[in-house]
RNA sequence: GGACAGGUGGGAGAGCGGUUAAAUCCAACAGACUGUAAAUCUGUCGUCCAUCGGGCUACGGUGGUUCGAAUCCACCCCUGUCCA
């Protein structure tokens, strides 16, 4: 193992905030591999770019010889997260619940080695406990404490409802640093009082408190809330390549410098140094490179050069097979996939979004003939191949 | 337990018996402009059929009053405020 000076500079870089930075070097000092936990809430199906963050970091811990404990907190997930939040999470089903922790597994690993991550759900220690263990943790802290976070302060003022269970979150949360017995906890910024909660709790438990380190948040695409699923302004690890790459070329350039600052994998140096243009292009290489893979970056930015830039034709189109041998332009498009609905792509066709073999048509009720080969495009990105037959 | 207020489209939020598929804003989508930037401008934005146009579904739920209800009534469910 490194030094725990060593150790501490590489960890360090791009926290927030430590909690603290003296305990921390301490722990490390120890030369001992300590239990890193970090706790993710499977209420929505998809770890995005602003989970990497802190994954990317796990990983550092990861690479020094250190226990990632990754708590997939579906027991927790029945409550809802208030952090950060101005309404009522919805509650999710067991069902949802257990899909969701079924991709995170997948898709954390395709950052974490599986040599040094442990995978353990909360449920297996929460659901058992009892009443009475209930109470005792309820008993580690006060209403007046709880209404001191802001989210609640908020809520409480605004007369938004808050739930008696929502109360229990951060409390469940701190409890299972005492189950795990975590030495650091890792948290987006807006974990901290959960995060300290763990502390407290683990006192009350008679255990050492867990150090706490925080990350930046990311920022979504739309440049004002943070990335999360449900703004729907993130970039999915599952993604194409790609999308991925076109979505980081269209975020502003605002957005663009602020990520750079924050991902650890970007080229600094060039995106600073370059135009704005160029610049983004480079982030938008390095984010698909980290996600994906050199090959399938390189091969997004082509993509993106030749069909966005220079209004290109997409190599692998689809194809859309109809045994018709003509149909009325709207109904082509909807059956074909290019629109959700028959008005909708008779919308789409009066936009002037709709083409054929290049060509615009704008009438919707124009009977087109089926020619084998025809190449139909929808909006900005629908393209499919049209094919006689079935 | 009592008194009062409220539940509207993806979100926020008008409407309070007909001309309301439901103002406005945000998001979304398309077009113009561009660096597929951002910003801006224009248009679209339940769905189905059709040529102007016409169905069907929609305002917490279920019934009811009415020629006609998101709008009135009853009961139920949910949320908030105040009192106990």
């Amino acid at each position: 193992m490194l030094n725990a000076d060593k150790q501490f500079e590489i960890l360090r870089s791009g926290c927030t905030e430590i909690i603290e930075e003296k305990e921390l070097k301490d722990k490390l000092a120890l030369g001992r591999p300590l239990n890193i936990k970090f706790g993710a809430d499977p209420s929505a199906p998809d770890i995005h770019l602003g989970h990497i963050v802190v994954l990317d970091k796990l990983r550092r811990f990861g690479e020094l010889g250190h226990k990632i404990i990754f708590i997939i907190g579906d027991f927790t997930a029945r409550i809802g997260d208030p952090s950060g939040r101005s309404t009522t999470r919805p509650v999710l089903s067991k069902e949802q619940i257990m899909e969701n922790s079924k991709t995170y597994q997948k898709q954390i690993f395709r950052i974490l080695d599986k040599k040094y991550t442990q995978v353990v759900h909360n449920s297996r220690w929460l659901e058992k406990m009892s009443l009475e263990e209930i109470l005792m943790l309820a008993g580690t802290n006060t209403v007046s404490r709880m209404l001191e976070r802001d989210d609640f302060k908020k809520r409480f003022k605004e007369n938004i409802m808050i739930r008696t269970s929502e109360f229990l979150y951060p409390l469940l949360q701190g409890y299972d640093s005492v189950r795990v017995e975590a030495d650091v906890e890792i948290g987006g910024n807006d974990q901290i009082f959960n995060l300290l909660m763990g502390r407290t709790i683990q006192q009350k438990y008679e255990q050492p408190p867990q150090s706490v380190m925080t990350l930046p948040l990311l920022k979504g695409l739309d440049g004002e809330k943070k990335m999360s699923k449900s703004y729907g302004n993130y970039i999915g690890l599952d993604e194409k390549p790609e999308d991925i790459y076109g979505k980081v070329m269209s975020a502003s350039d605002s957005l663009m410098y602020e990520w750079t600052e924050i991902l650890s994998f970007a080229d600094k140096d060039a995106i600073k140094s370059l135009d704005p243009r160029s610049a983004k292009a480079v982030l938008a290489h390095n984010i698909s490179e980290y996600i994906c893979s050199k090959d399938e970056a390189d091969r997004a930015r082509d993509h993106f050069e030749k069909v966005v830039v220079r209004k290109g034709v997409p190599e692998d189109i689809k194809d859309f097979f109809t045994d018709e041998s003509e149909m009325p332009l709207a109904d082509l498009v909807f059956a074909a996939g290019g629109a959700p609905s028959k008005s909708r792509a008779k919308q789409l066709v009066e936009q002037g979004a709709v083409s054929l073999s290049g060509e615009v048509i704008k009438n919707f009720r124009e009977n087109i003939k089926i020619e084998d080969g025809a190449l139909l495009k929808a909006g900005k990105r629908f393209f499919v191949k049209i094919r006689k037959g079935k």
